[in-house]
RNA sequence: UGGGGCGUGGCCAAGCGGUAAGGCAACGGGUUUUGGUCCCGUGAUCCCAGGUUCGAAUCCUGGCGCCCCAGCCA
């Protein structure tokens, strides 16, 4: 057996040793979404290590639809599926299926087990079977039905089949064991009665048959090898292979658990997701506020930063929750290498540089990237009126605050040295204007012959090249680091999203309409959204940079 | 009280009987025309208690704690 490699994970050992040890010559997978929602980033740890696996040992992996219950799935959500896979970088090829796409051969052996007297059609009502069926810790009791025989099991499931019985009337069940421990084992349903259209197989079926009895068969079509899923089906394992045992099926495919995903501040629940959306707690699936495959993607997350993140939270069977800065840290890690730098300035300040020639403009130059010299460079225009942060000044400033304050001096990025030397108030006392002097041989930003050293450094837009814009700054949907999926609505950020209007970005930032991620140089990562108009330029704010100075202002 | 699973530093996670990787975070320090980046440095004896062994996070026994299961959802 061959050496392990550090920081493989419990998956890729079993993959390693089931092909060195020759119990499968490759590995087949499958990530295995129902149509009843849009993915979410814990599908997303799924998908990459489904689609991961199975390319890094030479094998492939299926996309296969889960499509067993028509109540619940729609087209929509299946198009939104592939359209997500396929944008954080996956290919299924032709290995595109659906469990619908065996409904007749799981019928067929759903005889099977029937002529074996392995199932049986039971009249129950659903209260009476939720009262047959015991409790955690009672036996449950047999069904009166159970001892039908094969020809009355048969009769009935084909008139089952033929629509003839209203839904819920009767269902067909696996005869295994009422006093089983393990609760799945009490005679699970097989089929159900239910008179609804399904997206692909229309009104051709009355019957649809259930996750447990589907998911292992489609598997075993598939010569699925490893099927992965998530720790609260490892109780479903001893059904899955109980299928597998007593069918003709083509292979013996494996099920594997992994913990699921669990991230501060989020909830990765399709039933809290889908009633955010239907409840208008967001606008849509893909607000960027969502922890939505779409959502991360219209805040401006590239897909090698999700898949970073994916590979960066391992794969085990313990139950975790992940810190926040680690779903952040991948997202900065990239977008600092890539993305080109532009100065906005969120909350403007007018500054009058008094003596800089009124009237005049320059053109300055300014490096898109400094972690990328092939980005190259710029013009900015500078002039008499500019804006900066607001926070970028104090009237009286705190300690160590570097930036702008009355008589202090500071460096405007790529263009001079500027000092204040006044302030303009309104009425009410507010700081509207500051009043600065610039210095003409720090053009550039560059140290004065006299050496003078400054402590900081603003970005700024001038008045001259200013184009303003809309931006929205994106924070956690939830308040608290461990929301409580019970109480959903109670627990959301009212601080999610802060719009902020009469933003001044330079020329630059606007320039282009693609959405290629930026950085607001001094304040984070930026994509132009799709909400954007020609007169009205919208940035959503995908990650902020960290910011030492607020965090030691925030301890005092 | 039945069945299944899990417990390694604040978080994630390696470790597979030979004397505790790595990442994130935090905190110091250096560089810096982003209080960003980058660089350097700082922390655990492995849930507890016994046992086996020359040697245990790794094996055994007994506790304790946490998670999942009583849908005709997946």
């Amino acid at each position: 057996m061959p050496a392990r490699e550090p920081g493989q994970d419990f998956i890729r050992d079993i993959v390693t040793s089931d092909l060195a040890g020759g119990r499968h010559k490759t590995v087949v997978t499958r990530f295995p979404p129902e149509p009843n929602g849009y993915l979410h980033i814990g599908h997303a740890k799924s998908i990459c290590l489904n689609f991961g696996v199975a390319s890094e040992f030479g094998g492939h992996c299926n996309l296969r639809f889960d499509d067993t219950n028509p109540a619940k799935e729609e087209q929509e959500y299946i198009d939104a599926i592939e359209r997500d896979v396929r944008w954080l970088g996956f290919d299924w090829g032709d290995n595109l299926f659906h469990a619908s796409d065996y409904f007749e051969r799981l019928y067929e052996w759903a005889e099977v087990l029937i002529k074996a007297g392995k199932a049986y059609v039971d009249d129950q009502t659903h209260e009476e079977m939720r009262a047959n069926r015991g409790t955690l810790t009672e036996p449950g009791r047999d069904s009166p039905f159970r001892g039908r025989s094969v020809d009355e099991n048969l009769d009935l499931f084909r008139r089952m089949r033929a629509g003839e019985f209203p839904n819920g009337a009767r269902v067909l069940r696996a005869k295994i064991d009422m006093a089983a421990g393990n609760i799945n084992l009490r005679d699970p349903v097989m089929y159900r009665i239910l008179h609804a259209p399904h997206p692909r197989t229309g009104t051709t079926w009355s019957i649809y048959p259930s996750y447990d009895y589907a998911h292992g068969q489609s598997d075993a079509i598939e010569g699925v090898t490893h099927s992965l899923c998530t720790l609260e089906f490892a109780d479903h394992k001893p059904l899955y292979d109980w299928f597998i045992d007593n069918l003709p099926v083509p292979s013996k495919p494996h099920q594997y658990e992994f913990a699921r995903l669990n991230l501060d501040y989020t909830i990765l629940s399709k039933r809290v997701l889908t009633q955010l959306v239907r409840d208008g707690h967001v606008s849509g699936w893909d607000d960027p506020r969502m922890p939505t495959i779409a959502g991360i993607r219209r805040r401006g997350v590239p897909p090698e930063a999700l898949r970073a993140f994916a590979a960066s939270i391992g794969v085990a069977r313990a139950d975790s929750r992940v810190d926040y800065a680690m779903f952040e840290h991948p997202i900065r890690e990239l977008l600092n290498k890539t993305a080109s730098r532009r100065m906005a300035v969120l909350r403007p300040l007018k500054v009058v540089i008094e003596n800089y020639p009124e009237g005049q403009v320059e053109e300055l130059d300014a490096i898109n990237n400094p972690e990328d010299e092939a980005a190259g460079s710029r013009k900015v225009t500078f002039g008499r009126e500019i804006f900066i942060e607001r926070d970028d000044f104090m009237e009286v400033p705190a300690k160590k605050f570097f930036r702008l304050a009355p008589g202090q001096e500071v460096r405007l990025r790529y263009a001079y040295f500027v000092k204040c030397t006044g302030v303009v108030k309104d009425a009410s006392g507010e700081v509207t204007e500051l009043r600065c002097t610039y210095d003409p041989e720090t053009r550039g930003g560059n140290t004065p012959p006299d050496g003078r050293k400054v402590k900081a450094t603003l970005h700024w837009v001038s008045a001259a090249g200013a184009v303003p814009a809309e931006v929205r700054l994106v924070n956690h949907l939830f308040a608290n680091p461990n929301p409580d999926a019970g109480n959903f609505a109670a627990e959301l950020n009212p601080n999610s999203l802060e719009v902020l209007t009469g933003c001044m970005l330079e020329a630059a930032a606007v320039a282009s309409n693609e959405a290629a991620p930026m950085q607001f140089e001094r304040q984070g990562y930026f994509v132009r959204d799709r909400d954007s108009t020609p007169g009205n330029p919208v940035f959503v704010r995908t990650v902020g940079l960290k910011d030492s100075f607020a965090r030691a202002v925030a301890k005092g």
